[in-house]
DNA sequence: CTGAAAGCGCTTACAG
DNA sequence: CTGAAAGCGCTTACAG
């Protein structure tokens, strides 16, 4: 059994709120009661239960985290930043996954409710379309914090990259180099991030005076390896002196590369593909691919110590005023994109 | 403000005792109050205040992870098994990371017991090679088990691979297809399971009459892609006519495939290279790495499970007999190695 | 069937 | 400087 501050003070005959206090740390102790204090809590090697701090202080110190899937390189990265930080502030993290789907996720947040964690970071799911379990946390007066895949319409504070902005670089960077014919493999229709890349996608070649073909954007459904590879055979099959395409994520571009290895069909000679994440795979793959940098650790730390922020004016009852952090992205010029040699 | 039993039991005119006994399902209460107390209960959005039930039960349903890297195939499948297991038997899951250091990790240690959690999982850093602090957890009376990366020397539940078997498979089919030098890469010198691939490397050679040679090993550091790359060139450098590598990892083993790309070796045909871990990756390497299949997810599965029992066998004062589980591995042969033809 | 009481282990406002 | 007391919100043995 652990020792307690009862046990403590039992054996050097001083009252239990005067140990609390010596341990504590309080000024109002005698400073050789204190040292004696100190002495006897070490050799019985006091650790105070976190079960009554937690009760009596109403704060946990841990926090809560949900990610749409854990064997992913961009979000175990993030996991990995959002642990780091949370240590360095003495708090712990809880991570459940929803698996990109709606109910997992609504049960998750009343799972981490339940437990009474000091706030929640959440990348939202890519099955949901209901943001109403996301309101009910912020009336619950829990910190929330979204980030990378958030919802636009929930009031709280976001970590985000400029996914627009990049990929209109990604999809101009194709334009540059002389694609005339640029497909998108886009990701599914609800979250936000993969709406905004489409965005950029068709706004680059607005800019760049390239008809804007529907046809030539592909959604896809698991973002996948295998999505990636049976989209590229299917672009084969509907379309002709299709030179370039901007993917959604590296994992779903690695795939098409895969399958135009497959088919002989030679990247970036024949076909120029530009990836979203920077996966560390997509330096191994053959091509390597050339793609957006995702800061996945960095989001992880802003994250963390956005929601930090709003845990300690909560507990101040100060007013807090929701922050939204915009982290850079940048192009990584690989292998599988070549300028096109005019003829 | 959450509810607590004290609004319900006011706002009915009822006691404290009885809304608990009544939400708990106990028998003795009569069934139109106990109704009578759901329904209220309902309307108050009542949820039980999980610091005041952990600090009554002792227990916070909760249980700590230490890997020694997030951000790494093998160990985010482990993650992601665990999680999805402790949470069908209403456990959350603390992650922590030891990054392989030797120090980190027994902090961690130390913090997830300050925490109370039920119980930990682990799998040890590169960099432990003292183990007092796993023998302080088990004295202290919270269940541990140990996956993957374990401690021989120390008495708890373990959950592992048979990894001398695997590397002795690895290295034999090396041997069936006509290798006659074979190099091993072999992981730092601390860790069991690098010392049990490396034995069954050793021993797979002794038993096909092939000499050992200790000059054809090299100890690795980081594990890391680019240690891969740098052992392929001093292999070439350092020996002729290598016709084999068997690698301690995957993501060493692709380094590897990659420097052979550079250098115009040709992979398999001048030199074949079976991995270990069967990362995703490896599908999507040029060429594709033969290698051994380990079951992360299912390991995490497993490792939740006897830590469970443990932690069931502890709160009924049961003995508990430390299980030692080990999973089955197998030789995925994709296109990194290749029989050589007799001249 | 119901409820008063004790207690989990701590913190803190207050009296002396 | 010290300590008695109240209380965080729950559970459970016990009395009636």
């Amino acid at each position: 059994m652990p020792t307690t501050l009862k046990e403590i003070a039992e054996k050097i005959n001083v009252s239990v709120s005067t140990v609390s206090k010596a341990l504590k740390g309080y000024a109002d102790v005698n400073p050789e009661t204190k040292k004696l204090i100190l002495k006897t809590a070490k050799e019985m090697n006091y650790k105070p239960n976190s079960f009554a701090v937690n009760l009596r202080t109403k704060e946990s110190k841990t926090i809560g985290l949900i990610v749409p899937e854990i064997v992913h390189h961009f979000f175990s990265s993030v996991i990995k930043g959002i642990i780091a930080q949370a240590e360095k502030k003495g708090y712990l993290v809880i991570i459940l996954q929803s698996n990109e789907s709606y109910e997992l996720e609504k049960k998750q947040l009343e799972l981490l409710q339940n437990k009474r964690v000091d706030g929640i970071l959440v990348s939202i799911a890519n099955g949901t379309s209901k943001f109403d379990h996301f309101k009910e946390v912020i009336d619950n007066d829990t910190p929330l914090v979204m980030f990378d895949k958030i919802a636009k319409i929930i009031d709280c504070s976001k970590v985000i990259i400029d996914d627009r902005k990049a990929a209109y670089e990604a999809t101009k960077y194709l334009i540059e180099i002389g694609c005339k014919k640029i497909a998108h493999f886009r990701g599914p229709l609800l979250p936000q991030n993969s709406i905004d890349r489409f965005l950029g996608y068709k706004k680059a070649l607005e800019d760049f005076n390239i008809p804007y073909d529907s046809k030539l954007v592909y959604v896809l459904n698991d973002v996948s390896f295998e999505e990636g590879k049976y989209y590229a055979k299917k672009l084969v099959e509907e379309h002709k002196n299709v030179d370039g395409i901007f993917v959604n994520t590296d994992l779903v571009a690695i795939g098409a590369i895969t399958a135009f290895n497959e088919m002989n069909i030679k990247v970036p000679e024949d076909i120029s593909i530009v990836g979203f994440s920077n996966w560390f795979m997509s330096t191994v793959v053959s091509p390597s691919l050339t793609t957006i940098n995702q800061p996945g650790f960095k989001m992880g730390k802003e994250a963390f110590k956005v929601l930090y922020k709003e845990i300690k004016a909560k507990k101040k009852n100060e007013k807090f005023r929701y922050k939204k952090v915009v982290l850079d992205t940048d192009l990584i010029v690989r292998n599988s994109t070549k300028p096109i040699l005019k003829s």
